[in-house]
DNA sequence: CACTAGTGAGACTCTATCATCTCATTGAAA
DNA sequence: TTTCAATGAGATGATAGAGTCTCACTAGTG
């Protein structure tokens, strides 16, 4: 009967990952039959594992938050050099995939706390940012928020562009990064 | 009676105002109601000059493509460096504001042209950054659609720096069209 | 002044979607 | 083989929001 709970915890996960997929291509447009047909069950078994479509919601927050969160911690951010930690960042975001995009789309207008959000995947990133702003890697001439904005804009664009170059998320990164450093060293005049 | 049809003109133009700022933070769980509010009439006015949801959704995509558009032109892209080019284009496309933000969230899963969106947003400033793979102020390395989405990345991100800097549209423009600039040209190693 | 276009408030209908429930079927465990 | 937890299909109820309509009110217009 252990096995039986492995399954299911196999169905709870592949119901998030449908989720996250189709809302990220449907937006909130997607209702529960969808979302129950894209993890190829019924509708009536999806309500058995999400109670209501807030729940379900949540739930796919707070794995999209627990999963970059949990990238983000593993990559160990503060005991490498700047240029590596950044590179390490895009890699981890992108990896999320489309919870990635999950939390940036929906968390604007959404039940989930964006506190956590903020505390456990934009704080490590900021710290990231704030040191090498620092220690020269970076410009130190603009505000933190700005830096930070454009970094995130810049993951956004890698996100996008994972369908355009081969070998995806370790080459957007590798670009990404690149672009990031180059464009936020000291400015030239 | 002429002036009849000004205030009309100018509600009109209020209620899409009053809309894009409200999809912005709300996204689509903005109701009728509340956007009749947003714009300070009432819910049956609202009503009167959008007959549907579906019509005022069309009439802000309109609006917020051709507000782009025509900055874009006046612009004169064609006929002046690439660097200038992508100072304008930032300029260009943050003064639309929260509708710039409405075409971007909302061209995704809805009900207009993203045809219209690409031919006479995305293209011209595809051209620009395609010339400048060519002419050598962008490294040509990547695709153009990389370019072109860390582009559109660091647009989103200026977007979100506005708050953060004095002097609003011209000065986060000119950081983002040296970030991208510095960022892009030939990859170092 | 009398007239009319335009308005806001609010009652109303209708529909899509959420959520609940039942029941027959299935497939794994005993 | 028997048992039973889990499932899918589909009927049903409840509700939020779209869209319609009426009516009294207001502010420009002649």
């Amino acid at each position: 009967m252990a096995q039986r709970q492995l399954v299911k915890d196999h169905i709870r996960q592949s119901i998030l990952d449908a989720a996250a997929d189709l809302l990220l291509t449907r937006g909130d447009s997607a209702i529960m039959a969808d979302l129950a047909n894209a993890a190829g069950i019924g509708r009536a078994t999806l309500y058995r594992y999400f109670s209501t479509r807030e729940e379900l919601m949540s739930a796919l927050s707070q794995a999209a938050i627990d999963d970059a969160s949990a990238r983000l911690e593993a990559a160990d951010l503060e005991h490498v050099p700047v240029t590596e930690a950044l590179a390490r960042i895009f890699r981890a975001i992108l990896a999320c995939g489309a919870k990635f995009e999950f939390i940036r789309t929906e968390h604007e207008h959404l039940h989930l706390d964006k506190e956590d959000v903020d505390r456990r995947i934009g704080e490590p990133i900021r710290a990231v940012l704030r040191r090498g702003m620092e220690d020269g890697t970076l410009r130190s001439d603009l505000p933190l928020d700005v830096v930070s904005n454009l970094c995130g804009g810049l993951i956004i664009g890698a996100f996008r562009s994972l369908p355009f170059l081969e070998n995806g998320v370790e080459r957007v990164s590798a670009v990404a990064t690149e672009t990031l450093l180059k464009g936020l060293t000291a400015p030239s005049e």
